[in-house]
DNA sequence: CAAATCAGGGTTGTATGATAACACTACAAG
DNA sequence: CTTGTAGTGTTATCATACAACCCTGATTTG
């Protein structure tokens, strides 16, 4: 049996409801920047609910920076230039406009994350990439084990770039794109996709072993071209020209 | 008992303070994800703080999806790998790693996104640049008028990419970066960093202008490494290559 | 004996009322 | 005109109580 659990599990809290509420009033801009909002008091009797749940709703917008607070003069919403937190509306993201900008910058980071990676990777990166593509390889393609394995190659890479937000910015980008994927649903896939993906990933790797910077920029770019293309992306353009450079030498070390 | 406040106030709430202290617990590995919090009783009793305040605490850190909690049995870390909103801790960014990370990372996008400036900017963006490097001019260097104009140029750049995601990205980043530079309080400055500023932020409005990404990628990359260099940041390596080529065509761009 | 049922304690979720700290206004005193 | 002060409204915090739910173990039932 097919079980289709709901995408957003709309919260069992009612501090999430009132949250994403008070949320979607800013968004639609009933409620503009500088406004104050209602009482605790007021809001706790409007939602029916407790002023305590009241609270804890503000709580979570303004650790969001959605809203600030100050004890004796109320609640304002903020001004939306300076957000504390980082988000990604999924719903925005089915838009196609979006998720190819989302794809395209998912690029810039994986491209420039390979070339630091061929540049400061040590034997232990190395083995982690080796050992993740191995499991890709025993896997069928597409299978849970397989998408497993991906990210844990692109993982091992931006591991290796020594940088710890280069890391948490790709896999959060990379699983709002997974997602996005998912909810899309065209997940089939051929043995001939399969031994081109493990391909690409094979010329990063070796590029990266290489210590040879403009290789794995290029085989990355190739990659994520190809990937551009499975998913149905066929009109991203590739950030200009530093493909062309280092092709050549990703296809010389790929063996 | 032992609730050490630090120098700066952050957030004159209690429930900031609490969640900020289980935050540091999760994120140095006393708690592990998977692992069981203290029931909220317990933490309130810890802290010397009401129940209340802590359900505010632990109702922001769940919805920045650290911990999860289920009525009746209790709150646990939950797992790290999908996180649901991106944060960068400010504590931690105090040390001179995870800042030079920081750092770099934005490097990265700032470059790429100069170079794709320059391929795709319209004249309206142009004038957005124009304007607020003007704005610069007049303003005496590190003034708050002055700090605002250059962040309006930098966003003026990302939003000539035609990628939404890279602006909320770079903004997001560069307040971050902001913040911690204010919090270190070194803010001297002279008439002639704000020449050498006010002349690199030229540099790159001349080569964009022209539709030169080469030119505008070795443009915004020398204004960084001499952001960096002006930070205390001279350390900083620059992603390998690209600068050299370019920056010929930045000088022939200028003027 | 095995399985279902039920009781009890423990924990989070919500409601309610009260008090303290703070901001703003208006008005009186000098 | 300036200053002090009382008063009102709001947020911040505390304290307590109850409801909903999970888990465990004993009890009952087949």
């Amino acid at each position: 049996m097919n079980l289709k659990l709901d995408k957003v599990n709309r919260g069992p809290h009612l501090s999430t409801l009132v949250a994403s509420s008070i949320s979607r009033e800013i968004a639609q801009g009933r409620l503009k920047p500088g406004d104050q909002l209602p009482t605790e008091q007021a809001l706790a009797t409007t939602f029916g609910v407790s002023r305590n749940v009241v609270r804890e709703a503000i709580a979570r917008l303004r650790s969001e920076g959605r809203i600030w607070s100050q004890q004796g003069r109320g609640a304002f919403v903020a001004d939306d230039s300076n957000p504390t937190v980082l988000t990604i509306d999924f719903e925005s993201l089915q838009q196609s406009d979006s998720f190819r900008s989302l794809f395209e910058l998912r690029g810039i980071l994986e491209v420039q994350a390979a070339s630091l990676a061929a540049a400061r990777r040590t034997d232990s990166d190395l083995k982690a990439m080796t050992d993740a593509l191995k499991a890709m390889r025993d896997a069928p393609y597409g299978s849970v084990a397989w998408l497993k394995s991906d990210l844990e190659f692109h993982r091992a890479v931006s591991k290796a770039t020594r940088n710890a937000y280069m890391g948490q910015f790709m896999t959060f980008i990379a699983e709002r794109i997974r997602e996005a994927i998912l909810a899309a649903g065209n997940r089939q896939g051929s043995d001939d996709m399969a031994r081109i993906t493990i391909g690409e990933h094979e010329s990063i790797l070796a590029a990266i072993r290489a210590s040879d910077t403009a290789a794995a920029r290029a085989a990355m770019q190739d990659h994520l071209t190809g990937a551009a293309k499975r998913v149905g992306l066929d009109t991203l353009e590739a950030p200009e020209g530093k493909a062309k450079a280092g092709r050549k030498a990703a296809g010389a070390a790929k063996r």
